[in-house]
DNA sequence: AAATAATATTAGATAAATCTAAAAAATATG
DNA sequence: CATATTTTTTAGATTTATCTAATATTATTT
């Protein structure tokens, strides 16, 4: 079974937008997400139906289907793994990624992700700290938590952030936040969510609530 | 100025054809080269001269303008620098490289060539001996004479090759030839113009002509 | 040079992906 | 519950790249 770009594009939409623990995805949301207009989703999903990557019937809703999700993942896998290259190897900044990821992920051949894979070293997270799917569709996630969740004096390591834009990421660069980094909250603000946090044993930071809930933490 | 995908490959394949020394490049040969149909190859035709990369009259010929060199050389550059990068860091055979090549050279995202260029040590050369334009385009080439027009007790190297089909490259692995090989011409049969070579000061080779004529040397 | 062959172009169709505007269905509101 | 609003779908157009079949142009050959 063979995807467009444009069919993979709107599929990984769906699947994120199935992640997100939404009852159903509407077609406003996936135009939203792809940018798109809603006429030309409603469109997709009629294709997106015929071959069967999802269950579609009209005016209804829509599910993603076991082969939807498997090509999914292939998809998300391989943007992952060219992230971990672009960042690892080519020395981007994490906020820098996204948009070559995004032509990468559509080049076709196995083998180059398996030399890629192996190239890497075979990781399991990619720089924002999200899983990358094996060639099975498997993901490894870790048991995490946003950071406004975490109690006083608790200890942890940030794995991930739930907002990845290019703003978002260039702000925790600033202030020095950064995935693997050893954190400890120190004090929480009851009013406003705020908190107070020490980076790596040595920098004390300060964050909204706001910025708080989008970095996720492996608690220890 | 943007060209689509199919632009840029029309516009490789008349470079390609143009510097191959011929008076003027076809329709039809333009339409072997990319496998379309000529009738494909006349609509694209209008449309690169609309946009101004090649000069187009039509039932006259064509010319590439400045334009449309500058455009090809750097899609030629993405293609040879991709290769560098499959061939040294995955490990790809070289008759492997093309197909992801083909793709790989039409990511749009002029940072990641720069970073890989440098992650590659800026090469001058593919790994089929060809050389790579830099990000002005230039070309640094090697002065280089097909193997059957070399006289008997001359050395060499090997730098390229003219034909880099999978089945050609598949046999030069076979025999142990390769680009950067030491070469020796041991003789030479005037009847049907093969060869006998020493390749690395130790391994005995014969190749028939047009084996010969598809193999570059640079002479020493 | 006239007939034939080869080459190149146009005309008209098709498929993918998109859009706007209009219609249909579902949901929300008074 | 009838009406208004939102959401979704369809209808019809557009763009890109392709094809086949037909036509036009150029080149070759008696």
């Amino acid at each position: 079974m063979e995807l467009t770009t444009a069919e993979e594009n709107y599929l990984k939409a769906i699947y994120h937008l199935s992640e997100e623990g939404k009852k159903s995805v509407s077609t406003n949301d996936i135009a939203t997400q792809i940018q798109t207009k809603p006429a030309s989703v409603s469109d997709m999903l009629r294709k997106l139906g015929e071959k069967e990557v999802i269950q579609y019937r009209k005016y209804y809703g829509l599910q993603i289907t076991a082969l939807g999700m498997q090509l999914a993942l292939q998809t998300i896998r391989k943007h992952r793994l060219w992230e971990v290259f672009l960042v690892d190897k080519l020395h981007f900044a994490w906020d820098e990624v996204h948009e070559v990821a995004e032509q990468l992920e559509h080049i076709q051949s196995p083998l180059l992700i398996e030399r890629l894979d192996a190239y890497l070293n075979y990781p399991k997270f990619d720089p924002h700290g999200d899983p990358i799917p094996d060639a099975y569709g498997d993901v490894r996630t870790r048991p995490r938590c946003a950071l406004n969740e975490m109690d006083i004096d608790q200890i942890g390591q940030i794995v991930a952030v739930k907002d990845s834009s290019a703003a978002f990421l260039r702000y925790l660069d600033k202030v020095g936040a950064y995935i693997g980094a050893r954190i400890k909250v120190l004090d929480k603000v009851e009013f406003d969510g705020s908190i107070e946090i020490l980076v790596d044993q040595k920098k004390t930071l300060f964050m909204s609530k706001d910025v708080a809930s989008n970095i996720l933490v492996l608690q220890s």
